[in-house]
DNA sequence: AATAAAAGTGAGTAATCACTCACTTTTATG
DNA sequence: CATAAAAGTGAGTGATTACTCACTTTTATT
């Protein structure tokens, strides 16, 4: 079996039509990106981890900073897709999410697994956001047009149900997405080797989560 | 009055004996680096702002990496500061904090000032961390003899007093830890130009806080 | 099988990189 | 004031950088 099946889910490859000296080059950017950096990793030490001529790179990408798109752009629309499915809020408005803990519960394990299989990819990401002012203007472009109102949508719902703090929306929605990702940050970038019983710990934080939230 | 008070305090000037032109190299950097990242600046850039010659900048500093970690050493130390002052668990104890939310409390209070005013140091702190093993080796070497031990016996100390709920410490430790972290970074970071209510917005995120961890 | 388009190559290029060094200027010391 | 140490300078260095281009190889189309 492939050991780059994610690569190929993450960057849709099927779709792409990319060749596989393409998906070499991907792949190697990633790792290089993930480890040292966009600014600190030449193309030439790219082109000789994926097996291809420099001049290949170029033949795909015109510049250096199209190749760091070519791995954010889909890893970015990646981070919020939860929230891209059609029926995301219909299923939390029709009862098959009754309370806001098991709303949090979907996202919580989604994301975990997210996190999980496109690990560096997502390193990438978030660090190389840091330093290009116009991937985190996309980002937070998505976040708000996407993300933001439907997360409102359900945080009122369940604020009327009774089940959360009458808190304004927006601070539910930061300290929600903030415990997730503290945790998500805690588990896979700053202390990857500690021995985590992750499946208890993931309990743990959820429970934290809705004591700190409910009404 | 000197705008560069803040400098002055982090780097100890008075104490290192730093001459004028050195000041504006490490200003210089700090800001550049926060900028732009480590990698993607060059030291000429940095004699140019400065307003130095470049060699005066290697004078001082052996190497660029050197520079980097003139600034990084200081700041790694800071943040994790009150930790290191001597009588701090003794207040604890002491019942100078009766509670743990007095506790929490201060340290939210106190890391708020240290990031607003440090902010460019913290930045380049966070931000190398990820790209350079032997920054993040010594930030964890010093978080586990320093922080954790005396986290630790806090934790253990107020969920005797039957304060806190009954989980694993570290895991109330993580939970504290990552809630200031994760205001601090959406405040200064992610979304510095969004209209804080900062009094307010912290003291809702210590209800949360003292809410999910209590009893 | 012929042909064109696409993919791949690697030597070459100008610019920039971190860093050196012989030299000048400033500061500290007796 | 004399002298040496420290601070500051900027032209120069070899290495490396992102990127180009004339050319070869592979793939797709008829």
């Amino acid at each position: 079996m492939d050991e780059r099946k994610w690569l190929f889910d993450l960057l849709n490859v099927e779709e792409q039509q990319l060749s596989e000296k393409q998906i070499n080059i991907l792949q190697a950017a990633i790792e290089m990106f993930a480890e040292k950096g966009y600014a600190a990793t030449s193309t030439s030490e790219i082109a000789k981890r994926a097996g291809v001529a420099e001049g290949t790179i170029f033949r795909h990408y015109k510049t250096k900073k199209d190749l760091l798109l070519a791995i954010v752009k889909p890893t970015l629309f990646q981070s919020v897709a939860p929230f891209f499915a059609k029926k995301f809020v219909k299923d939390v408005f029709e009862n098959e999410y009754e309370h806001y803990e098991q709303f949090v519960r979907a996202i919580f394990h989604n994301r975990y697994e997210f996190v999980k299989t496109y690990l560096p990819a997502v390193r990438v990401f978030w660090q190389e956001m840091a330093f290009h002012s116009d991937i985190k203007t996309q980002f937070q472009t998505i976040f708000t047009n996407h993300v933001y109102d439907k997360f409102k949508q359900i945080v009122e719902h369940f604020q009327q149900k009774g089940e959360l703090a009458q808190l304004p929306p927006e601070t539910i929605i930061r300290l929600t997405i903030t415990t997730i990702a503290g945790f998500l940050a805690t588990r896979f970038l700053i202390m990857p080797d500690y021995p985590w019983d992750d499946e208890q710990e993931i309990e743990r934080t959820i429970q934290f989560l809705m004591n700190g939230l409910k009404a």
